[in-house]
DNA sequence: GTGAAAGCGCTAACAT
DNA sequence: ATGTTAGCGCTTTCAC
């Protein structure tokens, strides 16, 4: 009965609406309404039919008047400082995954850390408000203002990656995860234990795993070994961040320590490929640690303190998608796991 | 004279409206809208009272009911099969940055490539109309009944790192790259070349630079060299994929090539690390050489030849930009920059 | 230079 | 079970 191409309107856009599939399926535009979103209250009969017409003429709900209408977008917005980093990478799509397979769609809010004139800061209400329905904030530090005003329009909100105070956060327990790194050095028979943390970028921009500093010599601590100064390195969350950190390292004179613990499996890389090129022996002379369960780790056998950042995505996304659907008490912290992988390149101290 | 905070509105949004910034302004909400998008025919005193109001009532556009209206939603999709791999987060990043810079957003569709059941082809009109203004494909194979679909809706779109037929596409010369490629090889005096090319993931869903095989191959035969098929590798355009390659190769039994190219930068660091377990002194025994620029080459001195993906998201996106602008010879398919960087991996063979 | 009014395409009461 | 009727908040002729 019905032509399978009804394209070809008149005017400039490919305008099919709801009107359209309710002439063709002979009922009026709330009906069709319903039946497409699969309200009750329709019988199947006509629910059938309009499917039919619905396909039929090619028809795509508009998002925008739905938009209009229901004060919802459908859409959730993640803010991030980059993308092209492992860790965000993997959590955007852990994020994505569970977002469209839920019908909902994904806006990329990308805060441009790297160099260049520092953009404007993109966190705004406008950028944020009748935009999208919910947030993820990866790694992203929010200031108190920036943080009522999420509060004032209700909006629902989950940091991944990243402690901002007065939010919910999913993330590894870095306490733990500290410790679990440590451990694996002193059960070696480690006790000369070097550090190497990472630094924030743009000042007071992101919330970065800073904290990781404390929590590892705490965990030294604890095992009663006390962090030596000189062993304790800083540098860039990348690989040349580690390169920067091992030709400290090998500059200074004095003892050496054993080990050493790096925030994050990119900084470790960087670390390991330096004194390959120093010619210091791993594990024989230095055993490393990461932090991440990055792939590239597993391919040169480093010993990391695994985590599933996609699995953070997904789980905050979903605490955000049941917040939206009235689950009031949905949105709340969460540690995700973590798991100690030991690989080569970490090994008991030469005597 | 207007209050600082006028939130608290009865109902459950934030409502404040065109007309309230109207009102508090006196005047129409027409005015108010030419004058909040800067359009002529609005007295500058009138003007600056109505940018005063809004920013007193915070004022946020919903870009619902402005979608509706134009039926433009100053969204541009990006369809990609994975964010979470170096070349595709560089574009994003590249596109992102583009896009926000001229108040855009960024929509994420992600294809799923990895593991899991294969999820539902998420490229349809549905996700595609009426949700955003234009479409950047990554690496993404569309089929002719998409493209066509494409086309009846007139959206304009750019396929970046993978040519579609019928689209225009941002992207390296493939043939020059594995020239170059080739070229620094034979310079360097190597005659006994081996390839490692990469394979496509899901069958038929995405472009896989594997035209990169055959340009190899050519490269090659135009310097006077007949590829050898022992010789020649395939594998996944990872770094596993390159460990994998690297214990194929090890393990042939035979006259061995003096050099690798291939065809990314992660499959060639894969080949180095596991040439280094193996015991293979690269570039004594083996020089390699990649193709991408990837952050992990330089800290390693891995020989490659470089490309921007951030530059080339960034050029598809201005050109999509100016389409929507009107301009209908914006979208057009252009090469992107390649070059040599020798390091460390490639070195004149050993006699 | 500014305003009035008619939609854009959908959803959500409220009727029937 | 289905139809009627208002809007949702903005843009856009067309008057003035």
């Amino acid at each position: 009965m019905a032509k399978t191409s009804e394209r070809a309107q008149r005017g400039g856009h490919s305008g099919i609406s709801i009107e359209d599939v309710a002439v063709a399926a002979g009922v009026s535009t709330a009906t069709v309404s319903r039946a497409l979103r699969g309200l009750p209250r329709v019988s199947e009969s006509t629910r059938t039919k309009i499917l039919i017409a619905a396909k039929d003429l090619g028809y795509v709900p508009s998002s925008s008047a739905a938009g209009l209408a229901t004060g919802k977008t459908r859409t959730i917005g993640v803010l991030a400082p980059y993308v092209d980093r492992w860790f965000f990478g993997k959590v955007i799509d852990g994020v994505e995954r569970e977002l469209h397979s839920h019908g909902y769609n994904l806006s990329l809010f990308n805060l441009g850390g790297r160099g260049g004139a520092p953009r404007e800061r993109l966190f705004s209400r406008a950028m944020v408000q009748k935009q999208i329905d919910a947030l993820v904030l990866l790694a992203t530090f929010l200031n108190p203002g920036e943080i009522e005003e999420l509060q004032d329009i209700e909006m629902p909100v989950v940091s991944v990656g990243g402690a901002v105070p007065g939010l919910s956060t999913i993330g590894v327990d870095d306490r733990e995860v500290s410790r679990t790194a440590a451990r694996h050095l002193r059960d070696l028979g480690h006790r000369r234990i070097a550090m190497l943390h990472g630094i924030g970028e743009v000042q007071q921009q992101f919330t970065v795993p800073d904290f990781r500093a404390t929590d590892f010599e705490n965990a030294l601590r604890e095992m009663g070994i006390e962090p030596e100064p000189r062993w304790t390195f800083r540098a860039e969350f990348t690989v040349e961040g580690g390169v920067t950190a091992a030709r400290a390292f090998a500059a200074q004179s004095g003892p050496k320590p054993t080990a050493i613990m790096c925030a994050s499996d990119e900084m470790a890389l960087g670390v390991l490929f330096e004194a390959q090129r120093l010619g210091i022996r791993v594990p024989e002379e230095l055993s490393v640690v990461g932090i991440d369960g990055h792939e590239m780790g597993a391919a040169v056998g480093l010993t990391t303190v695994w985590q599933d950042p996609a699995a953070q995505g997904q789980r905050a996304t979903q605490m955000l998608l049941a917040a939206l659907g009235g689950d009031d008490s949905a949105v709340h912290s969460e540690y995700a796991e973590h798991r100690l992988i030991a690989r080569e390149t970490t090994a008991p101290p030469a005597v």
